[in-house]
DNA sequence: CGCATTATTGAAGGAGTTCAACCTTGGTGG
DNA sequence: CCACCAAGGTTGAACTCCTTCAATAATGCG
């Protein structure tokens, strides 16, 4: 079960790793096929391995003791996940559902101690991005304190096509398959809402939508937008 | 300029820590007293410094271009801040002001390295730190996208009386000044909006309000109230 | 082809904001 | 020592943005 170098090679959690380390580590992943629609793990199950997404995407989600869901982030090739353990959790604290077909290379969590000593600088750029991930949640709870919908949801659309977006004819092309109400659980708003503010866009030109689809054609404009109504 | 060690020795930070090591720890650290209403950094600041809070109240706010505010968290006593260097950020993300006087020992950002290294214990629980950190954002996300606001100024109350309450006669007080508008900038609504929600609740008796001053007199009537109209 | 999933759109209603006026409290300085 | 003022708090009324309810339409998969 030997993964090759190479497909990992450019990620940029691993720029600085020498190629005897990576093939270490390497000898310990198992890699995991994950079907669109399937869970990686489920939100409560004892965290038993951590993750290397390669390849598709992935909505981390959490649900409330009601049964409300929201979306926690979206998980893009390159991206660790699932790593509960290294913040001293014993279990996942949301579901890993993959929005695409998805590949991820899979540890089990006791090897992260070993993982991290071989590699202090992987220590660090995990402390990086959580850190990171630290920063965009506090973007967003910004956002849902200060900010209407529509603006909120222009912020979520252009953040999808930084993370996302794939030059197309015509636009910038979100890409993975997204629904309204998916984009409604990341802005903590209504899909029907959600629905009436992209078909005003779609209106203006800003936006091209469809079926769990979404190309942004005007992106100033959409810039404009979220930036604001400060004349 | 040495501190004693039985100063910071109860922190649970420093539990497990030899005599000698926090020793060492001490000899580079600086107390530094805040009176009420100064900063201990600001928000763009360069992070030269960071932070462990032994005695009064800080509240980490973010301004928003637009001149909005909200409160990103309250620091208690034992709580390390400012280590925006831990996270790889070059300046600090928030302003830390002293809710009521305050007294924090600062350590220069340079040694944080050092710091880590000669305890590696240290790293363990500055991660859990983070990682709690990171939860607690989710979870005001999850809120401020599902709640309606009077359960959120619920839960908000509720947080604070665990980690700010102290037992008086007639209930448990809020052991530091805060006003309507830090409520609201807490959990994303108006200073008005809470005022009329507390002001509903001491009606019902489960809270005493007053100037910068509140006291819960009924902590299962709130927790009632934070967990919803679940019948 | 039929059905389930996703999306659109109208109408009604409500929770919370905004605007505005007024009240309370405590600190300060004359 | 008390008058005054600023900061904090209360409360009413109007309004609005968004949700909720509801019904219908499009899309694509099995």
């Amino acid at each position: 079960m030997k993964i090759d170098r190479s497909v990992v090679r450019s990620l940029s959690l691993f720029d600085r790793m020498s190629d005897a380390d990576l093939d270490r580590l390497l000898t310990h992943a198992t890699p995991r096929r994950v079907p669109q629609g399937d869970a990686v793990f489920e939100q409560g199950q004892t965290a038993t391995n951590f993750f290397l997404l390669l390849h598709g995407r992935l909505k981390v989600t959490q649900v409330t003791e009601d049964g409300q869901q929201i979306i926690v982030r979206v998980v893009h090739p390159g991206d660790l996940f699932g790593f509960a353990k290294a913040l001293q959790r014993s279990d996942y604290p949301g579901t890993a559902t993959a929005a695409t077909e998805s590949l991820a290379l899979s540890w089990p969590t006791d090897l992260w101690p070993q993982f991290v000593e071989q590699n202090p600088l992987l220590a660090v750029s995990t402390m990086q991005t959580i850190g990171q991930r630290l920063e965009e949640a506090h973007t967003r709870i910004r956002e849902m304190s200060t900010q209407e919908v529509e603006r909120r949801v222009a912020h979520a659309v252009l953040r999808l096509s930084h993370q996302a977006g794939r030059k197309e004819k015509g636009g910038i092309r979100i890409d993975f398959p997204i629904s309204r109400q998916d984009i409604a659980e990341m802005t903590g708003t209504t899909l029907h809402t959600v629905s009436r503010i992209l078909s005003a866009w779609e209106q203006k030109g800003l936006v091209e939508g469809g079926r769990q689809k979404l190309i942004i054609c005007d992106l100033p404009g959409l810039a404009a937008l979220a930036d604001g109504g400060r004349d």
